[in-house]
DNA sequence: CTGAAAGCGCTTACAG
DNA sequence: CTGAAAGCGCTTACAG
């Protein structure tokens, strides 16, 4: 029954008809728990990440959820908010109900170690967006230095000389990364990135609206903002037309990865794709890869990312 | 030893340490399917919403993690999508994994006999922000109807006679709950409410950006938009901007929810509270109450929304 | 008070 | 090919 049940090509068609139809009358309930317990498999797969409310996340989530779903794999989904015991209670979880595997965007600081203990104990790991030194896994994100240089290579190219960038920090990877990629683009044209033009901290809508007045106070008023992420420019653009000036004219505004939203808001986004869809679907299809027992070399290939152009960026106002 | 490992009361102090240190030293690593499957009880709890990347569940869910995680229950979270398919495969694997609980706002055209169904295998369930006919279990939601009421009433009290309903849908109780208050209002207020002015469909910020060229099209011009919920009236609003108008000048709109982001919109947002962090931590103690043993009589009680008024809001304009 | 045994519901290797 | 038995790792009722 058990068998006919798991659709086995051992049984006959009809008998496999009768048996689920039987299945069904009296209410059967096949029990997971059980099965697992008997196979070490459990079709789990959980998923961490800073903050699925983060549109960034969900976007990744939901390219995840898709591919997972076509193999009838369960997620558990869970957020860190980049706390390392948050992460490491999930990681514990999920090997108590001896998930298969582990999808994460792995917290500020977490340790390689961290990593190789959950891979130890049979839970393969797969990172989105961020990497860690040493865990040796597949890592699976965009390009973010070659981004921002797009994007500060873009206002550059528009006339701007004094560019300021707006939010994230240096805890991560992706953080430092973006700060370069903005430095080495405006250093190779032969501008100056001052430090003071450089307001790190907001990741979020509410952040980069709060940073709109620190940003308007800055000496040497910079003509344009490269943003940490979409939602900072969007808060950011926020707080600029609450100050009375026109995002897209007084002053140009990028973001960063694209958003559903970056195309409506007002005015529309320039930012840079950063291949969310993308990020999800290789990352979940690396790990079933890996669970069918395919041996996957960490790869260091990165999602290139596109500049998309929108009403958000122009030549800077010349006052006379 | 599976005593000193659950702090039972069993085993004294120090030697639940030393059983606990050497558990640590070994690497032992607790299954939880194993003790679900003698004891049927498996600390997992569902959860499952229309969207979890609507900011409106987000925020439900945000305070359901904050709750659960209090009693140490993981969750299993999931989107249906309005579609009951993916809704009952969800709840199969719940019962699969012999979940605890499920909280859900149930899929349009949710069946009462589905909860049933669940209850029946053991399976508790309360329900946040729409309710299903028949199921007779505790349900957690705001009182829409007064909502739109209080939306409604603060527009007609700015001197607005012309206000359009934008959004939502007849399918759920929470919009045609919506739409009644709104018409009510209207008519208490001796005002007409054109089934014209209703544009149905909308809920996420792309509907209303999109849209707004049909309500800025509409005949006899609305001055005002009561709209669905505060992401359409943002997409609305980016829409109106878009066509040159001034939202919160030329047009009046209101949202509903008070997500965190209608403070930081522009213009800021006047909308109705809607009690996001009650609705879920009420449902997830009434879960956890439930779990434990206590029978929970249907509940009725609505939680009273509020309104909150911010600057998009204002008397109509007068053309000369 | 302690320790060995039974059993939760599956899957699979094995005997018939 | 079929059916009974063993065993996954826990918890708990029970014998000693």
């Amino acid at each position: 029954m058990s068998l006919a049940l798991r659709d086995s090509p051992l049984v006959a068609g009809t008998t496999r008809e009768r048996i689920k139809e039987h299945a069904r009358e009296i209410g059967y309930i096949y029990n997971r728990r059980a099965a697992s317990l008997r196979t070490s498999r459990s079709g789990i797969v959980g998923v961490v990440v800073h903050d699925i409310m983060n549109p960034f996340y969900a976007e990744i989530l939901r390219s995840i959820e898709h591919e997972l779903d076509r193999s009838r794999q369960t997620f558990l989904l869970s957020n860190h908010y980049d706390q390392l015991d948050k992460q490491r209670t999930f990681i514990d979880t999920l090997l108590q109900l001896g998930a298969d595997g582990v999808i994460m965007s792995p917290a500020i600081d977490t340790p390689a170690s961290d990593i190789l203990a959950a891979e130890g104990n049979g839970l393969p790991a797969v990172l989105i967006a961020r990497d860690v030194e040493g865990a040796h896994v597949p890592v699976f994100r965009g390009d973010d230095a070659y981004g921002t240089a797009l994007a500060t290579n873009h206002l550059i190219s528009l006339g701007h000389k004094r560019i300021a960038m707006i939010g994230g920090t240096d805890d991560t990877s992706t953080g430092r990364d973006r700060y370069h990629g903005y430095v080495n683009a405006m250093e190779a044209a032969g501008l100056e990135a001052r430090a003071s033009w450089r307001i790190p901290g907001p990741r979020t809508k509410q952040g980069g609206f709060e940073a709109a007045s620190h940003f308007l106070a800055l000496k040497d008023k910079p003509t344009a903002a490269c943003c940490w992420n979409d939602l900072v420019a969007i808060g950011l653009m926020n707080g600029i037309s609450r100050a009375g000036l026109t995002p897209g004219v007084d002053i140009s505004v990028t973001g960063y990865d694209d958003l559903e939203e970056a195309a409506i808001a007002t005015p529309a986004l320039t930012t840079v794709w950063n291949g969310q869809r993308e990020v999800g679907r290789r990352a979940a299809s690396a790990l079933l890869d890996k669970l069918n027992g395919q041996t996957l070399r960490p790869n260091e290939e990165l999602i290139r990312p596109e500049l998309h152009v929108r009403q958000s960026t122009a030549r800077p106002v010349v006052r006379l």
